[in-house]
DNA sequence: ATAACTTGTGTAAACGTTTCCAGCTTGTGG
DNA sequence: CCACAAGCTGGAAACGTTTACACAAGTTAT
């Protein structure tokens, strides 16, 4: 019921114009020590707050960013927010928050609810950022905008990590554990352009040692049952001793699959994933994995937007590459010796599957 | 550069006014076919879109919800906020995120921002609802608002699972498992009404089968080394045999600490957490947990906000109990035979400190 | 034919701010 | 004693919408 309280109470209780309160309160113009004092005590005494909306539409500044991401569920984006969601605040703005469920068509409607809502500037995570529509629409609506995790190849700004050096990170390591036949497991290779740099960068590391090409495997990450596309896999190509998954969620759900495949990690099979998110070093096997600095990588982000935003510019066209850092953990271990994998009458344990 | 262009700029292009315009574009009023076709190709060949802050000053109503949660680096809240984002697109409203990392003092502030930019309504998590300022400041400023997770015991609208009683499921769970000495660990136990309800109700579950009352650990959440703590604890009552942790998240760090402490989960000690997030099925052990239906509580509560909002009226001072359903997982299996625990010798694997 | 609707359209006020501009006091230097 | 500056204050326009109201023209009922 308690009607707001507006600039224009707090100038009648004052006994003095709106302007004079908008000068008092904003710091902005003189002002008589006297009418200074009636109208904070005014202000106080009716709990007055500046309706931002009313600034907005006036200074035609929303002090808002949208952050636009696949999902929650996967951590990684958390703890990318939780670093953008700190500095915006550091910096006076809020965040208006939106998911796209990896899907282009929900994403260009996201970023045009964005653009309503006249938000000062955008940080997202595309599926692609080379075939993206709403990168398009953003160039040329002239918003401020600035990608994470996405590593374009064209000039776009963005903050990710060097996605082909780390997965070449990653196919050395395996390479000096002994694993020479090895693949690499994807979620959504075809809509992720970060999915295809590291595979290349993966590759690129197997060519130079003179290691036979890994293999591709991609998954249904809709379906978290991976079981049969992975017996598959290790049928197949029976000599496969490593699994580099696209990202850790993935690899965990790997993991869970071999194991109720009667496949022992790291034993039977290592497997490495992508991202350091938290919980990764709390599993058992422990997972080795890239660490990507999720917060910072938010924060850098947040940073560099707003930058542009105050400076009245975009955001310079350039990717700005963050250090990863290979994180070992109990999930790899040395190629097992030349003795076959073991008959599957291991007692398979059952995945519960995650509601995600 | 691109001027934004306005409702005038349509009207000026179809020869008409902004009133037409407004009509045409809302679908709200009469307009001939021959106008109503003039408006719509001027907005489609200049790219018209609302200002949906001009909108929102004009109706005062800003079709967005604040949501406040404690932390983002608990997948909990990320899965609470995929269900409210979810039900909130699909009812045409946005998302104002805000963190307040367990502070009393930053959920006040986010509170005051949030109202600032005049959300319609406010989700949030709190430290504890009994004490907190921001719901007294919420009720006075007549602001519809609904708690998600807090069970606070004065009439107040909230969504949440009846902690108590899942703790005394556990409970019941432990004891016919066979484990009569069992303590509780709590992160944030002072400032959280519902880690206060869950130790009640795990303890009644202990009174009523006559066993003695579980001990009371609170850990420093902030420290992920909870290994001195744990340590003290056991050798202190010695006969021990399983811990209920107050979150899933405290529950892994907890077993990370127990591995490193040479003591076997579940052989030595069982370990059951509450939350049910998606990652504790694919640990190894996987965890024994209460699995709370996070993202349909989102849902839920942002479905009654908005409908509170657009009949104009406050949501219901009532408590929503949401199912919970008991998990089993590998971390919990019956109280080991009556030898005492093995010596640490053990080889203690050192837990890597995740960088939450 | 006139009165009373109906239909389509435009004018203008409002929503809560900020800010330009002008005007009123004072005080100062000539 | 007057001009002028400096300090303080208020009026009013603007930001991009929606909507109450007025009005014109056409339709129908008397």
């Amino acid at each position: 019921m308690a009607a707001r309280v507006t600039i224009h109470d707090v100038a009648k209780r004052a006994a003095c114009s709106v302007a004079t309160v908008s000068r008092v309160l904003n710091g902005t113009g003189p002002a008589s020590a006297e009418v200074r004092a009636r109208v904070q005590d005014a202000a106080r005494d009716l709990g007055f707050r500046f309706n931002e909306i009313g600034r907005s539409l006036q200074s035609r500044r929303s002090r808002t960013l949208g952050i636009l991401v696949p999902t929650l569920s996967n951590p990684v984006f958390a703890a990318v927010i939780e670093g953008v969601q700190a500095t915006a605040r550091a910096r006076g703005y809020q965040l208006l928050l939106a998911c796209a469920n990896y899907d282009p068509e929900e994403e260009s409607e996201a970023v045009a609810t964005l653009l309503g809502k006249q938000v000062d500037g955008l940080l997202l995570t595309v599926s692609d950022a080379e075939a993206s529509a709403e990168v398009a629409q953003l160039s040329q609506e002239d918003l401020p905008f600035i990608l994470i995790f996405n590593q374009p190849r064209q000039p776009l700004p963005s903050v990710t990590v060097d996605n082909a050096a780390a997965a070449a990170a990653v196919g050395r390591r395996l390479l000096q554990a002994g694993h020479r036949e090895v693949a690499y497991v994807a979620g959504r290779f075809a809509s992720s352009d970060r999915s295809q740099h590291r595979y290349e960068g993966f590759c690129a590391a197997y060519g130079a040692a003179g290691a036979p090409a890994p293999s591709l495997l991609e998954v249904d990450y809709a379906a978290f049952d991976h079981r049969a596309a992975l017996a598959a896999l290790l049928t197949e190509r029976g000599g496969i001793t490593a699994l580099f998954c696209s990202n850790d969620m993935l690899a965990l759900a790997v993991i869970g699959a071999l194991r109720s495949l009667g496949r022992r990690v790291p034993q039977d099979v290592s497997v490495v994933g992508f991202d350091g998110i938290a919980v990764a070093a709390l599993t058992a096997p422990s997972l080795a994995t890239v660490a990507t600095p999720c917060p910072e990588m938010g924060s850098r982000a947040a940073e560099s937007l707003i930058d542009a935003i105050e400076a009245g510019e975009r955001p310079r066209a350039e990717t700005l590459l963050l250090p990863f850092e290979f994180r070992p953990g109990e999930s790899l271990a040395p190629r097992p010796a030349e003795n076959p994998p073991p008959a599957s009458g291991n007692t398979p344990v059952d995945v519960l599957s995650p509601t995600l």
